[in-house]
DNA sequence: ACATTGACTCAACGAGCGTAGAGCGAAAGA
DNA sequence: TCTTTCGCTCTACGCTCGTTGAGTCAATGT
């Protein structure tokens, strides 16, 4: 049959890729304090003690499970200035998070109100987006209102991909970026680059 | 000393008050799982076996706990007609909320990523909210429009109480307000009662 | 061929949890 | 005053959790 039988080094790292993506999945799927080492292990048809060899402690896995692809990223390079403005941008993100968010960020979130850890990065990463956004619109209040910016999207977000608001459910992103888009306009200000 | 003989009913009805403001506040501040009955019982130094007595399981007390203000309500009846205008009133429930909300309200939104009677909760009361504010509205869009609106409320809601962000300690909800009038604004449409 | 490494499992631990039942002692009723 | 009620505590059960250390056995290095 298909077995291969496959060398040590590979073998191993596929495993732990395993037991990554399963823990990636049911900590998104039900949080940190739900998700237990056994479930995990089981999900990737392993020891549980395995887990523990590989990645320390429950806590060290969930934070190498919550390496979270920043998301308003500085754009392709140079790219063909298409996507230039900042509002664009966010939409942009959000329509590609509606559908296909990583789980590694649905981890995240999905903890962020329940477990200290995963507040920390949450604010970490809400941070840097807010200080990116921040010189982007630099007006009166920039800071405030790319903290508003920031919790707006974090809404949706949340209403989206972990409540699954019914009202939700099947809207396509760019419907949702449509709405969303004056109320963003709004708040960025006036002029933004 | 001030140390009254008290009737069996009153007595009893206090401890068991305090017992239902030690889980609000507990569920509010760690959430559901890592509220334990007995930090909770500890809390109202009273005996963990009490609580179970009373409220007979930790999902109850939860639920008893979570009896939510429904903000947004119908307004004070007859009013002089100041407050009449929809987005106002979201954002004057916004101004009270980040100032002094109520812990059943915030027990419940701390949870709600992770448990999934919390979840239903949420989903519960803001589809309430959200067939309230479509019927405002009335416009194309009317209940995605709602729906959006409300997410973003929760957005700044999250924010603000739970995770606190930096970027908005200390921030006078007015001016929170005043920021978010021309998003919420721009969500309901042209025209709004 | 033999020794060694290392991926992986087994069995068990101590701790903390929600919960149950018996019991105590003061207030309430006769 | 005697009996009953009942607010409340004590003790302990059973379970699940994260975590550990010893052990197994095939792939590897010589």
């Amino acid at each position: 049959m298909g077995e291969k039988v496959l060398p040590r080094a590979e073998r191993r790292r596929r495993t732990e890729g395993r037991i990554l993506g399963a823990a990636r999945a049911l900590f998104a799927e039900v949080g940190y304090e739900r998700a237990t080492i056994r479930a995990i292990a089981r999900s990737a048809e392993v020891d549980p003690a395995l887990v523990m060899q590989y990645f320390g402690s429950k806590q060290e896995l969930f934070q190498q499970s919550v390496r979270v692809v920043t998301a308003l990223e500085p754009g392709t390079g140079a790219d063909g200035g298409a996507e230039d403005d900042l509002v664009e941008r966010l939409l942009g993100t959000l329509g590609v998070k509606l559908g296909e968010m990583p789980q590694g960020s649905l981890a995240m979130m999905r903890s962020m109100l329940t477990h200290p850890e995963a507040a920390a990065s949450a604010r970490q990463v809400l941070g840097a987006q807010i200080d990116r956004l921040t010189e982007s619109i630099h007006g009166e209040d920039a800071r405030l209102r790319a903290a508003l910016i920031m919790t707006v999207m974090v809404g949706v977000t949340v209403g989206n991909q972990l409540l699954e608001l019914d009202e939700l459910r099947g809207v396509p992103p760019e419907e949702i970026a449509r709405l969303l888009r004056p109320s963003l306009r709004a708040l960025t200000g006036p002029d933004v680059s």
